[in-house]
Formats: structure tokens, C-alpha cells, sequence
DNA sequence: ACAGATCACACAAACGTTTGCCTGATGTTT
DNA sequence: AAACATCAGGCAAACGTTTGTGTGATCTGT
């Protein structure tokens, strides 16, 4: 074996050329003869050379790496938005450094710790569930390191980001409840400290004001996305006098566990009560008792857009990116009705 | 704002020291006075000193970096197994690039490429289906960088990897049915040219020599894992003279596939013809008709296991892994034998 | 045929860090 | 007090590449 890692030095003196020859002859740089240039490049594809990333990089003071962070890689909604992300990046010849909070924000702070010093070109972000101070990702300013936010926000001003209107996914999941003829629609909600909670409300005020109906709080209730609060919280709809004959399940993981509750309760599924989920999964699709319809989140598409913005950051100066213009990427989620029911 | 990213000749140049006394200093380098020691450190917090990794990764030789290469990031599977992967690395303050194949064997070279002049220190991989020729990854021997397989084993020899004992799951989903009485057991496998699918057949037949059965060849079909063709294999194992009353499918996106023709055949499922999957993936849990038991693999523990061999071999020296001794790691999986049915 | 333009390449610095070797100043031993 | 060990730190090279500047040689136009 030949083990010896060839260089750009390496093939300078084989060929009694300096090494800034070797490196503008293999670039193409027009101040190089056609002789020697072809020299360079027929010698270096015969012993294989392959550019030092790392001297480059080190050099360049760019990794063409961008690290992502979001809070689980093994839900579907995330690994189908880094599988967006990777995807985009891999397109454009960047590369994808992966992390996971396990939506723990101490950890979500130490990986951008890791990725800084990795000295990635940027960072995608989707933010641990408890993430309350956004220190560690103002501080990245300073290192002109830009950051894209998907899905969950944090609560700052100034930042890029990408994201789905839950409000109008609502509406429009509402309305289409109203046109089956339900008069009364409930909604199982997620804690009231994430903005897609906080939007889904919204949405459904939204649909009551334009329909002139009157808003009954009690229809709208939040849980901790534990089964148990799920439980608890769809035997209290259902018991209700203004009784829901419809419920808007805060997303599929909610929508399962919400339907055995009813099931629980010798409720007949579509017929005494029917369920709208939000699609986080491909299990609805195979699901018993799948929702009536989903309102589709493009995960895949939030986290090729989210890379999209970020190769458009890093191909702006850092001048441009200091107009104080910031990409705020609304997706238009859409109601999938599954049309077998 | 002061954007002046400091480094070590910044700080010995404000303490009129050279950069070898700071670099010490930071070490805590027994040559270097505590005076100054404590005096380089205090100054380093004060600037908020940050070490470039990206020179420290030129100049090492290391990047602390492992990249993963995989089929398709947002199967249930894979992304499990890669969950594993980046807790166990980020455990060991590893870090982990990651590519998806798309199951294409020439995106897979390329990015072998890639995660090679990114000079990752090793590369776990799950290789493509159609990944037939492997000298992409041999080649990485000569720049010592180690290679994990897991799930997915190319037919090579000398290499390190972890895999679940589909023999043996195989033959246990096999005698469950039987101890159901069924008597004519069909298969739909996987490419043959994949390792897991010798071993189905292996433990298929281990399984009838027991029970001292006669093989018929014709109940056991290969398909390329694509809907066309899984509905193809169904059809033509269902209008088979000696018909399975049960069948084994390569996973559970098989399984979906396989029910569906079976289906379109106007069979009752679980009556006219039962079914056994693998990977047990959560979608079988929710589906309408799940497969009577899965053979569990283990997605998170392969993947975390790959990666402590990765680090073993890190760990060690370049002579001492030419010893020639590989990994070859077998977990035994487990038949779940899904219950309310 | 001569000034100037152009060509084809070499030199050397730089990116930030680590590390082998060297040196001058103390401290220790006999 | 001579000899030697230890201490504290500096010097410079090295990792592989890119790039600004310099410089002879050839070419162009008149």
C-alpha cells in the first residue's frame, strides 16, 4: 500500500512547480498555461488527489456545513423536515449536522455551544417545548452566524423563520366540521405556551366571528399532550350539556388517544362523534378510525424552505444581511379530507 | 459592537507572551507558572476565548465528526436508529453528519465522497438496496477512517457491523404461525442481494428442517420493495396452488402493500390469509389491520450500538485495529405478538 | 527596434493551533 | 562553590490551501 495522503505540495514537486501553480492550474485560473495546467490535472487525477476540506475550510473560515437542532429525530413531522432539510442542502453541495434537545433546553444550549465551535456556516433551529431565554441564539449575531427557526418559534423579534398559519388550518378545519352539518365542535388544544396553540384558537374564533356564532370557552380545552390530560380532557368534552358532535385534535398523536377515550365511553367513531386532526403522521393514513380529514403540515416542505432561506442568507454579504429585512415564511396548511368516509 | 473574534495570538499579544505559553496555559500544561496560567485563563473567560475548531481539526487530523449515511432519514426505522447514533455521539462529544441515499447506490458513492473530504473520522452506514459494488467503501481504508454497518450489511468481508438475527426472527414468526395451525406459510422477501434477506430464507428453512416440513421454493418471493412489485408477489403467492394461509412480510411497509392486494383479491384478512411483519414500527400499532405479531429490531439500540464500535475503534490505534479482528454484532429480536387479536 | 502590455509562473504570507526543541534563570545537591 | 536538575517560557515549524504581489519572458503596436 501507497498510504502517503497526496497534496497539493505533493504533486508541485513531482512536477518541479510551486504549490500556488498546482492550486490555481486545478481552480482553471485563466494565469495558467494550457501546458502546465493540463499537467497539473492529468497528474492529479492519477494519483487521486482530493482537496483537504479541512485545510480549505480552516482556510476559507466556511465549513459549507449548517447545523440543525430540533427536539426529537425519531417523530415523524421532524425526520421528514431534516429529510426536507438535508435534501436542499445536499443540493447545493452543504452538508447537515445533526442535533437533538430531546426538548430539554439546557441540552438545545450546549449543541449550539458544539456547532459553534464547529464552526457551522448556520443553524436551523426548531426550539425545545421548555427553551425560555434565547441567549445562546442572540449570541450567535456576534460570529455572523445566521439561524432559521421552523415550526416552533421562539418569541423574539428579528429572526427568520418558517412556519405553518395553524390559525387558518383551523378555519378551515371549523368550517369544514360546519358544512357536515356539526353545530357544536370542540377542540382538544396543546399547552398554551406554544404560538401554535395560541393560533389554533385564534383560527377557531376567527371561523365562530365570520359564521356570527358565539364563542362557548368551554368547547376549547387545553392538555399537556399526556395520554392521561388527553383522557381527561375528551371525557369532559363529551360531557358537556352544549355536547361537541366534532372534535379538532390538537394533531394525530392526541387524535389516537382521544378516540379510544371516546371509544371508552361506547361512543360509535363517525357516527356520535367524529375527529379533524392536524397531520404530524403518516399513520392516520392507515389508521382504524382515521380523522375525517388533516390539516397537512409539509413538514418535508417547512424544512426545505427553512433551508432555501438559509442559502439565500449565506449568499448575501454580511451587509445585506444587516438591512434588518427578515424572511418571516408563512405556509398555508391544507385540509386533506380523506375521501373514503 | 466589538466583532473581533479573538484567538490565541490576541490573547498573548495583550499579555506580551507568546502563543505557545497561551495555548500551554490553556492546557493547564505543567510547564507553564501558575502565575500566568491563572492569568491566560482569567483573560481567556474575560474575552470569552473560544478555541477554532476548525484549525484545531487541521491541524489533529480530527474532526470529532462521524457521518451517517442511510436509505431514507424519514422512515420510522431510520430514524430511530440515527436517534441512537447522535445520543451515543453527542455522549462522547461526537458530532454527526448525515446524508440520505435515497436508496440510490450513486447517491451513496457520492456522499461517501463528501463525508470523506469533510475528513469525518468514521462512517456508519446502512447501504442503498441496490448498493452492489462496495469499492467506495474500501477505499476508505487507506485514509483510516473506520466503517460501521448496521441493518442494512453489504456482502463484504472484513467488515464491522451490527444487524438483528433475521434467522432467527424469521423462525420464530414462522413457528408462531404454525402453533396457529397454519400450514402452507408464504414469504414476501426483500433484495436478494441484501444479507438480511438470505438470512429470512436461512431461518425460513432452519425452521421447516425442525419441524421436518419439505421447502417449496415457490413460497418464498423476492420483491425490489416497490408497491408494484409487492402487489405482483401477493397476487401471484395468493394464486398459487398450494396457498399460504399466512404470509411473512419483509417489514412493515411491505405489509401495508401486501394487505391492500390481499384486499383487492377480496380476501378477509385474518381470516382468509394472516399476516407477520418486522420492525414493528408505530404504525402497525394504529393501523387497521396490524399483522398478527412483528419481529422486533431494535432500531435505537442498533444504532447506538454501531456507534459504541465506532467509538472502540476511535479509541484505539492504527496498528491495533489492523489485527484484523471485525465486529460482528447480532441482536437477537423479538417477536411481539400483538394482543388484542 | 523599443516602450508597454500581457503572459506564465514563483514567492511568501496568512488562516489558528499545537508541539518539539531550545534557553536563561532559578533551585538543589554535594 | 561547582555541577547539575528543574522551571518557565519563547521560537519556529507544521498542518494544506489560497491569494496578493512580484518578475522575468514573450508579444503587440508603432
Amino acid at each position: 500500500m501507497d498510504n502517503k495522503i497526496i497534496t497539493i505540495k505533493e504533486i508541485a514537486s513531482r512536477l518541479n512547480i510551486s504549490p500556488s501553480t498546482v492550486s490555481r492550474a486545478l481552480h482553471d485560473h485563466k494565469s495558467i498555461g494550457l501546458r502546465t495546467r493540463t499537467n497539473v490535472q492529468k497528474l492529479a487525477k492519477e494519483l487521486n488527489y482530493e482537496p483537504n476540506q479541512t485545510a480549505i475550510f480552516f482556510q476559507q473560515r466556511k465549513t459549507f456545513t449548517i447545523g440543525v437542532i430540533l427536539p426529537e429525530l425519531s417523530e415523524a413531522f421532524f425526520s421528514s423536515a431534516i429529510s426536507g432539510i438535508e435534501d436542499c442542502a445536499s443540493k447545493n453541495k452543504y452538508t447537515v449536522l445533526m442535533g437533538q434537545s430531546h426538548d430539554d433546553a439546557e441540552r438545545e444550549k450546549q449543541l449550539v455551544e458544539t456547532m459553534k465551535s464547529h464552526r457551522v456556516d448556520g443553524l436551523i433551529v426548531s426550539i425545545a417545548k421548555n427553551t425560555t431565554t434565547y441567549e445562546h441564539f442572540e449570541a450567535l449575531n456576534k460570529y455572523d452566524i445566521p439561524v432559521v427557526f421552523f415550526d416552533r418559534i421562539p418569541n423574539m423579534a428579528n429572526i427568520h423563520y418558517v412556519a405553518c398559519n395553524m390559525a387558518s388550518g383551523t378555519t378551515q378545519a371549523f368550517n369544514f366540521l360546519r358544512k357536515l352539518g356539526h353545530k357544536s365542535i370542540g377542540m382538544i388544544n396543546g399547552p398554551m405556551n406554544l404560538l401554535a396553540s395560541k393560533e389554533r384558537v385564534e383560527g377557531y374564533r376567527n371561523a365562530l366571528t365570520k359564521a356570527r356564532l358565539k364563542y362557548d370557552p368551554s368547547l376549547i380545552m387545553s392538555c399537556d399532550l399526556s395520554t392521561e390530560s388527553i383522557y381527561r380532557v375528551t371525557e369532559k368534552l363529551l360531557s358537556l350539556k352544549n355536547k361537541p358532535t366534532a372534535i379538532i385534535a390538537f394533531n394525530d398523536y392526541v387524535l389516537l388517544d382521544a378516540v379510544q377515550a371516546a371509544k371508552n365511553l361506547k361512543l360509535k367513531i363517525n357516527k356520535d362523534i367524529s375527529f379533524v386532526s392536524y397531520a404530524n403522521l403518516p399513520i392516520s393514513n392507515y389508521s382504524a378510525y382515521p380523522p375525517l380529514a388533516s390539516v397537512e403540515q409539509f413538514s418535508y416542505q417547512q424544512g426545505q424552505k427553512a433551508m432555501e432561506i438559509m442559502l439565500d442568507l449565506l449568499s448575501k454579504n454580511k451587509t445585506e444581511n444587516e438591512n434588518h429585512t427578515f424572511y418571516k415564511i408563512i405556509l398555508e396548511p391544507q385540509l386533506v379530507i380523506h375521501t373514503d368516509l
